[in-house]
DNA sequence: GTCTATAACCGGATAGAC
DNA sequence: GTCTATCCGGTTATAGAC
């Protein structure tokens, strides 16, 4: 039993350390540049042993998703405590993905390749990643249940998957921007939030009620199918 | 001359082979599954002659874009004359790319891998399709421009933008539809141009002034760097 | 169960001869 | 314009050592 942790121990440093190395590599050179055959010789393991840990390339990538995501939730928590402004707690949160992911932004662009395959185990919509969505969305929950706007319970039980989404749109945009230091994400960010903020108020307004009814029933409509297809019982 | 001419028609007869092999085979089994090679010998042409032709094999499927583009705007063209109801009007051009794309349902997948990608010359939003942009757009001013909704000028010069993202965002969800005939696309169709078409009324009232101005101020002062960008005097 | 070494397969891409 | 030969890198397979 000593003798299985400590092979399972050394398994797991021998794990860590490759994942670092391709993170490292990602980093500096980008996703393409990054060979198998380089993180291992960086390593100092054999190629065949990077595939024992990780069964394609696009499996380090996924290490990669769960680093970004659990950096979101540590290095928001301390601000979200004292915050009560919506617009400002989803700013936050928001823009630590963007921080999180600043050094990796060339990196990111050719990891989103993966991600808008429907058939690739690292699309962010697929059934593979359900864990994802589901370690991710609930952050999102967070802003709006601390926050002090009022929000319809109806629009409530949607709104994290909603924000969730708009969230991956800011990604996405970053992806694309090629602005000194970002500046048109930042600006982006800025603006959004206040706009997504005064819609959420607006959403509880007799004039949008039809819009926001509609818009709801469309949602829940797609998301049971989606839920049905995602965690097959 | 009469030289060049003859070889220059080869040469479009032998591009437009090896084109129509290579989207029937994307048809047939996906982007991955079709090798080159495959291509090349199906066409009955060498390996390196398709690298001739296409520089790569993502340049295949710029060609494919192409298709469905000119597609689009032929097929929907008769329908668009008579039509002026603006939620109707959107509702056929949207339907129309669906429709033509349907039978490379698999293939769309992989292929939004690239379109994902900034530093892919096929993503819709780099500068290599600008071109795509500018032919595209139109149509979605020509959905705005025939129907008999009023939309205010500052609204209006903005709207055929918001309406390409919109169709784009209806593709990506299509491309991740499983569901049999993709009935859920053409729910999400449904009542998300009804959602759509009501906003954009709803956009001149003057409670959702303020927000109106502060969404275009913000489109405006993206999209004066997205040009500029794009379109290097 | 962890790891090395090595060879091989496959497919995208390129070079250079014809 | 077209071909053959070759490179390169992701991935797999094997055989064996600790």
């Amino acid at each position: 039993m000593a003798g299985t942790e400590t092979t399972t121990r050394k398994g797991e440093r021998t794990r860590a350390l490759i994942l670092e190395t391709a993170l490292d590599l990602f980093r500096e050179r980008g996703y393409d540049a990054t060979t198998m055959r380089l993180i291992a010789e960086r390593a100092d393991v054999a190629l065949g042993n990077t595939y024992y840990y990780f069964r394609s390339k696009e499996h380090l990538v996924q290490a990669f998703y769960e680093r970004v995501d659990d950096a979101q939730r540590v290095e928001t928590a301390a601000a979200l405590v004292h915050e009560t402004d919506l617009k400002t707690r989803l700013r936050i949160v928001v823009r630590a993905v963007i921080e999180i992911m600043q050094p990796y932004h060339r990196f990111a662009g050719s990891l989103f390749r993966s991600a808008a395959d429907p058939r690739s185990p690292l699309s962010p919509f697929g059934p593979e990643s359900t864990e994802a969505r589901r370690k991710g969305i609930p952050l999102l929950a967070e802003v709006v249940d601390g926050s002090k706007t009022w929000v319809p319970d109806d629009l409530r039980a949607e709104l994290p998957r909603l924000l969730w989404l708009y969230q991956m749109g800011v990604v996405l945009f970053w992806i694309h921007d090629r602005s000194p230091e970002y500046v048109r994400t930042e600006r982006l960010i800025d603006h959004t939030t206040e706009i997504v903020a005064r819609l959420i108020s607006l959403a509880s307004l007799p004039v949008l009620r039809p819009l926001r009814r509609r818009t709801l029933r469309l949602l829940a409509d797609l998301q049971v199918n989606e839920l049905s297809l995602s965690n097959p019982v």
